[in-house]
DNA sequence: CCTTGAAATTGATATAGATCAATAATTTTA
DNA sequence: TAAAATTATTGATCTATATCAATTTCAAGG
């Protein structure tokens, strides 16, 4: 499967943040955290809301967004292993910057963000750590900036379905739960315009499709129309 | 004058992670970074090139960028006291995650990114204010996002005025240095269109318009605009 | 297994904004 | 200061994609 690199909507990778801390620390960690399940749709993270905590996803996938009356934006998609939440670090930002949400249902691990500053201070290769996982974040959401202003729709649908394929679901032939209003929010297009593309697709021998199940079938045609536009 | 708040394209303040170093600390960071001007239109960061260190603005005004081929995707704007660069902290990324060039002359001090790293593992204080910076950093160009992808024409040309009027030049009148195809980059959109906003703008009397000089007339229906869409 | 509401699909239409082309105004440079 | 080059402006098109409206399919609950 051709790596989609950097455009993509979901990190590559889990967090490495944690492996940085010493047994003490980790203990204290476990005690300042509670451990909580979302039911899909869940909101789990509430733009404004006063962010006590950071989010640390255990199992399932979560939305980042942005939301504006009926305008939504996703930032990104969260999969198990990585952190939500981190620009709530910021000095003086009480408060979630964002939305989170439960496309499937989910297990996270809320914690006490006091305890995370205090472990940033007192251990400066967690820090470099967080740093890390900052700066990674940004280089993504970056990339996914630039696709969804400059790649046209036929791009951007292909981009989204090589990084489902990639990086969610780990397959070229995937079930997924998200209703075409929701692919049409990844990809920031309208709903009509998923459904005529997917069809496009699939006249074109590019995917194979009934309902909810996709296969990619020619995985490099699809990398070539996300690079070209 | 009224606050363009988070979808803007400048940072609101400079940093302030320097202040949390000792002095020695100050001492060693002296010795590890070099002083740098640039003129006008000279590349500061090359994304792909090797980030051997982290860029503090001292004077000037720089963008941030992506570019493909003729695409370019402005992410920021850059003013004295702002740091560059920091994404290249990323563990595993030795390279410049996008482009910085100088609008105006600017000068640079170009800290060695080794010592750099060096002081967020010694100093939590340091680190947890860069953590700060990373995620501003974040909130702001979400904001960005937002605003470029789900806001049309005339908001995101007077979100842009606004944000230049109160970040940049701090008054509501002022000489931008950018030609309208700069502007245009800025609003990501054409520069005709731009052209044909600024002169509604005009005759809507919300500006004063003469070649590069520009006076905000009436910010309340231009913030409202901006608001708006 | 029917009913009801949501989601998916399809076709028709509308439109914001890009692109193209030509000219005018500036700025640069020789 | 004249010539060349870049930038700005204007008007005329073109087009990708949203929006709207109407059906059809699907899914969940009684």
């Amino acid at each position: 499967m051709v790596a989609v690199r950097t455009s993509c909507t979901v990190a590559d990778d889990h967090c490495r943040c944690f492996e940085a801390l010493t047994e003490e620390q980790n203990a204290l960690l476990e005690k300042k955290q509670v451990t909580v399940e979302y039911n899909k749709g869940e909101i789990i993270a509430k733009h404004g809301a006063f962010a006590s905590h950071v989010i640390f996803l255990c199992e399932g996938l979560v939305k980042v967004y942005l939301e504006h009356g009926k305008e939504t934006l996703i930032l990104k998609i969260i999969s198990p292993g990585n952190l939500v939440g981190l620009s709530s670090l910021t000095d003086g930002e009480e408060v979630f910057q964002y939305s989170a949400a439960a496309y499937q249902p989910s297990v996270a691990k809320l914690i006490d963000i006091t305890t995370f500053k205090y472990l940033i201070r007192e251990n400066g290769l967690f820090a470099s750590r967080v740093i890390s996982i900052l700066g990674e974040n940004s280089n993504q959401i970056n990339n996914r900036f630039f696709c969804l202003t400059h790649r046209q729709s036929y791009g951007r649908l292909a981009n989204l379905l090589l990084c489902l394929a990639e990086r969610v679901f780990k397959s070229d032939k995937f079930e997924f739960d998200l209703t075409r209003k929701e692919l049409a929010d990844l990809a920031g297009m309208s709903t009509e315009n998923v459904i005529r593309i997917l069809k496009k697709f699939q006249n074109d021998n590019l995917i194979r499709l009934q309902g909810k199940n996709i296969e990619l079938i020619d995985t490099d045609a699809m990398q070539r129309i996300c690079d070209i536009g």
